[in-house]
DNA sequence: CGCTCGGTTGATGCACATCAAAGGCTGTGG
DNA sequence: CCACAGCCTTTGATGTGCATCAACCGAGCG
């Protein structure tokens, strides 16, 4: 459990302290774990794969907020108010797990040691921050949208030079993401596939020439 | 200067103390005050006025991540942080004032008080929110993405029915936060004055009919 | 075995961007 | 005081990136 940056320097008992009455819950596929609009009383920390964070637009469709990763924590706006409603949906991606912890436990004693909220501050900062860098790229064609995305989500995982997706996504989710449909993604990873820049078997999908993405990010089209 | 929710229910000498050190600054139109990427030494308080909030996106033109009006705290994220550059530029909109913070203090004072951070990360949380909802609305047309920025603009200023907004804004500036041309912004919005929705005269905007702007967001197109 | 769901490809349309030009206003420097 | 440059606004003409619609394939699954 102390693997994770948020209960480092926290010994065991400090940590079962700060998690009690909480349990871990196992996702399958595609299983939703918390809902838009729902009373919330429980926040989580993701232990192992992913969840998607989804909220419905004027339309009607879901749209991908966020992936989150191993060690994330989910719904931390809620913690410092008194009543709240989930901001977002949480669907898992893939068999995952995630450490659901009662709200009332902030309350009583995470909030009582300042450098865990502001660890959480900090959380919440970069976060906001990836939100930043996405607005700034709303003018951008889709192939830098799609590069970003996927740059980001192997960084925020691990800084290893694994160049394997953490976690199984459909075109589908990342059209939700960036706000685009799954045919246009598709034409454009469809050539990159060709081009040998990316590898996908089913919802795998791996990185072979990372430079190139970060080319498209500069703004090179890839049409020279 | 109790006035501002995050400094309600402190004394006249306790503020003092959190602010101590800082100064009130006075901007014209147009003056930039924090740059992106520069050192942080300084957060703010927008006591009067307005401060547009940009980044510059890949392509070099600068990107209105958030504009801030009286009350709002800029540059939150870099309180927890010990060094930390400054992730968007702040820049005046008409004559402004606004109290300038060392980050020192959030370390010596600030932090000690647990109900004060709250009320940062509680600030912190409702402006994810606000780009989580922009962000939902990625995919949807022109009018509905300005309709909700007017209605965003006037519905965190004030309670009161006024409908003028608080800010001097250009077209420009409306583009440059949804992510379209100055020229898209006129098309709608000279259509809107038309039927006398809205009201400019130069960079003041009225809103007359705020039902009909709801209408756009909930997607009735307007030409039936 | 029919069902749904994800991936793929092609044809067509449209909402914007882009480009161009012109007028009003503000500030600035000769 | 006037000329000029730069910004904001407006309008029209043209172009295009992506959405939309439609169809097909393969795989998993009740």
């Amino acid at each position: 459990m102390s693997r994770f940056e948020i209960f480092r320097k926290y010994s065991r008992s400090q940590i079962l302290n700060l998690c009690e009455g909480g349990q871990i819950v196992f996702s399958r596929h595609r299983e939703r774990v918390f809902e838009f609009g729902e009373e919330a009383f429980y926040f989580g920390v993701v232990i192992s794969g992913a969840y998607k964070l989804t909220r419905p637009s004027v339309s009607g469709e879901d749209v991908i907020v966020h992936f989150s990763t191993q060690g994330d924590v989910v719904a931390a706006f809620i913690m410092a108010q008194a009543h709240s409603k989930y901001p977002v949906s949480a669907i898992s991606m893939g068999p995952s797990q995630f450490l659901k912890i009662p709200k009332i436990n902030f309350q009583n004693t995470w909030k009582n040691d300042v450098d865990l909220i502001l660890k959480i501050q900090n959380l919440l900062s970069s976060r906001m921050l990836m939100l930043q860098d996405q607005k700034a790229m709303s003018k951008a064609p889709l192939n830098q949208k799609i590069a970003a995305l996927l740059i980001s989500l192997i960084e925020n995982e691990t800084k290893v030079k694994k160049i394997e997706l953490p976690l199984p996504i459909t075109r589908k989710e990342i059209g939700d993401n960036i706000g685009a449909t799954p045919e246009s993604i598709i034409r454009v990873m469809s050539e990159w596939s060709k081009q040998g820049i990316i590898e996908t078997n089913d919802q795998q999908i791996k990185i072979l020439k990372i430079d190139k993405l970060f080319d498209f990010i500069k703004g090179n089209s890839g049409n020279d």
